[in-house]
Parts: C-alpha cells; sequence; structure tokens
DNA sequence: CCACGGATGCGCT
DNA sequence: GCGCATCCGTGGA
C-alpha cells in the first residue's frame, strides 16, 4: 500500500533480502521543520556472520549497541568528520544491518540543496554521507525507531518492488575486508547510484 | 595517553 | 583518477 509506514516485520527478515526490498521504498526525514524524502536507489548489507565488515563481527561496543537491538532501529556512525545510516534488521542480539548508499531525491530538494551547499543533482543524496546529511541524520538519531513513522521512517510507493531484472548485485564499495561478498544492491541504470560507470 | 585506520568526500588534474 | 583533509572509536602501551 503506497505511502504506507514500513513496520516491523518487514525488517525481521533476511539482511541481503531487505536490502534487495528497500530498492524503490521512499526514505522520509522530518527532523527540524522540513520533511524531505527520495527514493531508496542503493544499498548495501552487513551480515552478522562469516562478515568481517560487519561493524557487530567483533562483538559488542559501545559505539555499535544499536546494531545488537531490534530489527527497524536506526543505527547511525561517524566516520571521517561525517555519519552513515543503517537499519538494523533481524532478531534481537544478531547485528546484521542495511547500509542506505543512495537517494534519488524526491521533496525538500531546497532544504537538501542548503544543507548539502551544492545543486549539483549528483552531490544532493548520492553517497552514504551525503544522503545523511541532506537528509539532517546524525548520531542524535543512532537507536531510533524507524517504524513509528517519526522523525525519520520509510514508506512503500508506487514503484517497489523492483523488478528482478532491474536490480544489480554487486561488490559492496569502499569495503576492504569481506571484499568478495556481493551485497551492493543498487537500481540499474539510475542516475542517483554511487560509484563508478561500471558500478551502476 | 596516543597512534591509527576507516562502510568517505572533495578538489584538483 | 588520485591525493589528502577530517574525526572518532578502538586497541595497544
Amino acid at each position: 500500500m503506497p505511502n504506507a509506514v514500513i513496520e516491523q516485520p518487514f525488517f525481521c527478515q533476511d539482511v541481503r533480502r531487505v536490502a534487495r526490498e528497500l530498492l524503490g521504498k521512499r526514505l522520509v526525514s522530518r527532523l527540524g521543520a522540513k520533511r524531505v524524502a527520495g527514493i531508496v536507489v542503493e544499498t548495501e548489507a552487513y551480515l552478522a556472520e562469516d562478515d568481517s565488515a560487519c561493524h557487530g563481527s567483533r562483538g559488542l561496543k559501545p559505539g555499535n549497541r544499536a546494531m545488537f537491538g531490534a530489527a527497524g532501529r536506526a543505527y547511525v556512525y561517524p566516520i571521517h568528520a561525517k555519519h552513515c545510516f543503517n537499519v538494523v534488521t533481524g532478531p534481537v542480539g544478531v547485528p546484521s544491518a542495511v547500509l542506505i548508499r543512495a537517494l534519488q531525491p524526491t521533496q525538500g530538494i531546497a532544504v537538501i540543496q542548503k544543507r548539502r551547499g551544492t545543486c549539483r543533482r549528483q552531490l544532493l543524496s548520492t553517497g552514504p554521507a551525503r544522503l545523511c546529511q541532506a537528509l539532517g541524520i546524525d548520531r542524535q538519531i543512532d537507536g531510533l525507531d524507524l517504524t513509528r513513522g517519526r522523525k525519520v521512517w520509510f514508506e512503500d510507493t508506487e514503484i517497489d518492488p523492483v523488478q528482478a531484472d532491474s536490480i544489480r548485485i554487486t561488490q559492496r564499495i569502499g569495503v576492504t575486508s569481506a571484499r568478495d561478498l556481493k551485497l551492493r544492491y543498487v537500481i540499474a541504470g539510475n542516475p542517483f547510484v554511487s560509484g563508478p560507470r561500471r558500478m551502476r
């Protein structure tokens, strides 16, 4: 049902399935006054088992607590003076999550341009740290329940589920360990997907 | 306490 | 396409 907030059972599924099925969903933020939204066009799965790139793979730490929490919570971590936004999947205690890597902006574009300091569409919300800045996401929402439709949430749209033949699955970007795993999902050919052309 | 590297992005070539 | 700025969590001393 288009525009319905995605609820917890969706995020309780296998992390790869959630990563794939988030393509085409709408990610909405209402942080501060303005509503900002975009279509998810690129995701990456991080596995609880046999994935050394997953932040939860070396156990519970102060900074990765949200990853071990309930499905549908946000896991936001800092990197290089910026932030990346994940949604936790699977049972409590199982640290798997989906990194949202790129959005096609659909609403609040003037706000995004102001927050990002550019009007170039490729730079608005393409890339995990850029989309955080576009949506106003930082560590303040680490652990936020995304299934309540408050502050930040996902919605169904007219274009999801995206057909299998429009989805491309590749290696993850910027990952040095477990680099052979193909856990990146993109809407093939979408101009807002990040990375070099061969990765789109 | 300090050094280091990362799920990055920007600017310049 | 490549170099480097920027910061924080982590781990070793």
